[in-house]
RNA sequence: GUGUCCGUAGCUCAGCUGGAUAGAGCAACGGCCUUCUAAGCCGUGGGUCGGGGGUUCGAAUCCCUUCGGGCACACCA
């Protein structure tokens, strides 16, 4: 379906090739003076120069070729060459009611040209708890991810697990501290190793932090951990085995983490599962001459003479041979290219590391690694940081887990939802109830607040004002569709069913207008969000949906109107921006509760 | 130091492929519940868009410069 915007445009650029102009100046916009016109052009004074002409004349004349067009209401010539235009209530439902015939979809049109797309995102470390630097690469990567599959892209979602560095080998060095009777440490040991992993997850979580804590203090133990990690690296099979044991027990967990975000991933590979590629890699990169040795380690130079600014080499092993983050990123991709041969992989991680990327990507390009057309890209997100603008932390300046931060927002939801419903007598919610409506608005708060801010800025996670509930949060989304949702339910109880077939009539109303005209935004929206991998575009909508929604709501009484058509034309109307509003926290990654 | 991102209302943020009086939310103040969920709606006050210069008929938006801040600058990930 046509997107409105180009719709009209195209009868204004009619109007203007037909007065002899050049198309491009009939290109028409959103009207930014609401109070003056729905859409406008300004191609009359841009084209005035070319013409040697007032640009008020072009614009008369464009103005007075449009008079008569059915598709607008009116068309004003304007100062000092300013084209408004007002739509016909008649053509704009019409349009909308295009829309609401095409279900799922609403007039946006998946892609001609379906691309295969990784995205890469999460990133968490086993036998590491999830923390809250986490949660922003879960939410915009899942986000991301499910925006190219509505676009009708086939969008593989990867958490690459951080499960091969020195981490690796501070877990088992500090593990054979723990147990050194273990058969994994026993080198001369050749049977089978037990089923049963040697730790729970909690003793693992323990492991960790201690491991890396000694690790900065005790020089041997650092040693040790690094000669541990290029054992595991080498194959050692004690460690492999280990290592297995430490994943399964993890990603256990992590599953469990990542449900509760209402986040999922198509697949669970980790750096460790890039290291078989890792050796032919390197040969290549030796055999093609594009590595060379550099103090101690194996290089690529990746500058290029454009640069504004010295671009290091990118290392791709260490001077002890081991390999490291770009290593196993560089293998990840050729793992990808051979598994799934993508034309675009997206990563998702914060924005610090976008020098790490630029290296990596210029590596991949120069080695041969990716065609010429394979897009690589980082898109690199800001810090979210407490209410004093710095890094987000607990109370006692540790890093807050992700699972207690979401306890404690369900927590601080359950108590507003209990409120609430003891102010509604009508509103007959169980404990149960309370408690699962109280999850899905969590998560709303929590996502719609970090969604709704540019991914590549630092924002602020004030637990107060997400858990505070007006204005432009999750929560009110949710509301307003709980709304449409409640009058739906009471006009099926009265008349049995919904008009599905019901017509879609003019406007009645000006509040009935806007809302017409904020739906049919949805496709230029939601094809706009997606070139530009921009959730909160999809957040200001729902926001500006949600408020002419709810002006409509309050100018007009929909149950007791008394001309059937009428009202039939209004919950067609209501349907529609509940099931546009739907669509859209979908694709944001959350959902909305029947009551609240 | 070099690079990079950012600086818009008291606070949190939109707007940035140039257009007409710079928009929201929170906070403040004033209205609206016998009628579809008041987590809502309507209204008032609040801004030299960090400063300066330039391009343009027109600049928060583009260019230069300056001040202030975040972040990154080869063997952690």
């Amino acid at each position: 379906m046509k997107k409105l915007i180009d719709a009209i445009t195209e009868e204004v650029t009619k109007v203007f090739v037909a007065n002899g102009y050049d198309e491009k100046y009939g290109k028409v916009t959103l009207s930014n003076r609401p109070d003056l016109c729905e859409f406008q052009c300004n191609g009359a004074m841009a084209a005035a120069k070319e013409y040697k002409c007032a640009p008020f004349m072009i614009a008369d004349k464009i103005a007075e070729g449009l008079t008569g067009n059915a598709m607008f209401e009116s068309v004003e010539s304007v100062k000092p060459g300013f084209l408004n235009l007002k739509l016909a209530p008649e053509y704009l439902a019409s349009y909308v009611d295009e829309m609401k015939q095409d279900a799922g979809r609403f007039g946006c049109e998946k892609t001609q040209n379906p691309k295969t797309i990784i995205v890469d995102y999460g990133g968490p470390n086993v036998a590491k708890p999830l923390h809250v630097g986490h949660l922003r690469s879960a939410i915009i990567g899942e986000s991301v991810k499910r925006i190219g599959r509505f676009m009708g892209h086939n969008v593989i979602g990867d958490v690459h697990l951080g499960d091969w560095g020195l981490q690796m080998g501070l877990i088992i060095v500090e593990l054979k501290e723990r147990k050194p009777e273990l058969v994994y440490f026993d080198e001369s040991y050749t049977g089978e190793y037990p089923q049963e992993a040697p730790f729970t997850i909690s003793e693992l979580e323990d492991i960790y932090p201690t491991a890396s804590g000694k690790s900065k203090e005790d020089e041997n133990f650092k040693a040790a951990a690094l000669q541990a990690t290029h054992e595991l690296q080498q194959g050692r099979r004690g460690y492999q085995a280990l290592l297995s044991h430490i994943l399964n027990v993890s990603v256990t967990d992590l599953k469990r983490n990542y449900s509760n975000l209402n986040v999922d991933f198509d697949l669970w590979k980790g750096e460790s599962d890039a290291q078989p590629y890792v050796p032919d890699m390197v040969q290549m990169m030796k055999d093609k001459g594009f590595a060379y040795m550099s103090d101690g380690a194996l290089v690529v130079d990746v500058a290029e003479e454009t640069d504004a600014k010295e671009i290091p080499p990118c290392i791709i092993l260490k001077s002890d041979g081991a390999s490291l983050y770009s290593t196993t990123d560089l293998a990840t991709i050729v793992m990808r290219m051979k598994d799934y041969n993508p034309d675009s992989i997206i990563y998702l991680a914060d924005a610090r590391q976008s020098m790490h990327f630029i290296q990596v990507f210029r590596c991949a390009r120069k080695t041969g690694l990716v065609d010429e057309h394979v897009e690589l890209k980082h898109i690199g997100f800001g810090t979210m940081n407490g209410k004093d603008g710095k890094p987000f932390k607990t109370r006692d300046g540790g890093v807050m887990r992700l699972e207690y931060l979401l306890d404690e927002i369900n927590e601080e939801m359950l108590k507003k939802i209990t409120e609430n419903q003891k102010a509604k007598e009508n509103l007959d919610i169980s404990d149960e109830e309370a408690k699962e409506t109280a999850k899905v608005v969590a998560l709303a708060a929590v996502k719609y607040g970090d969604l709704s801010n540019q991914a590549s800025k630092d924002y602020v996670f004030d637990i107060e004002r997400f858990t505070s509930f007006e204005g432009n949060t999750g929560p009110y989304i949710l509301y307003t569709i709980v709304r449409i949702k409640s009058i739906l339910a009471k006009y099926k109880d009265s008349k049995g069913a919904l008009p599905e077939q019901a017509a879609i009539l003019p406007a009645h109303s000006e509040s009935e207008k806007n809302l017409m005209l904020a739906l049919a935004r949805f496709n230029a929206m939601m094809e706009n969000a997606y070139e530009e991998l921009a959730p909160h575009k999809v957040c200001a909508y729902i926001y500006e949906l949600a408020n002419e929604f709810n002006g409509f709501y309050h100018g007009t009484k929909i149950l007791s109107e008394e001309d059937a058509a009428v009202q039939q034309s209004y919950i067609g109307l209501l349907m529609l921006t509940k099931d546009v509003l739907e669509t859209c926290i979908d694709v944001l990654g959350f959902s909305a509760p029947d009551r609240m």
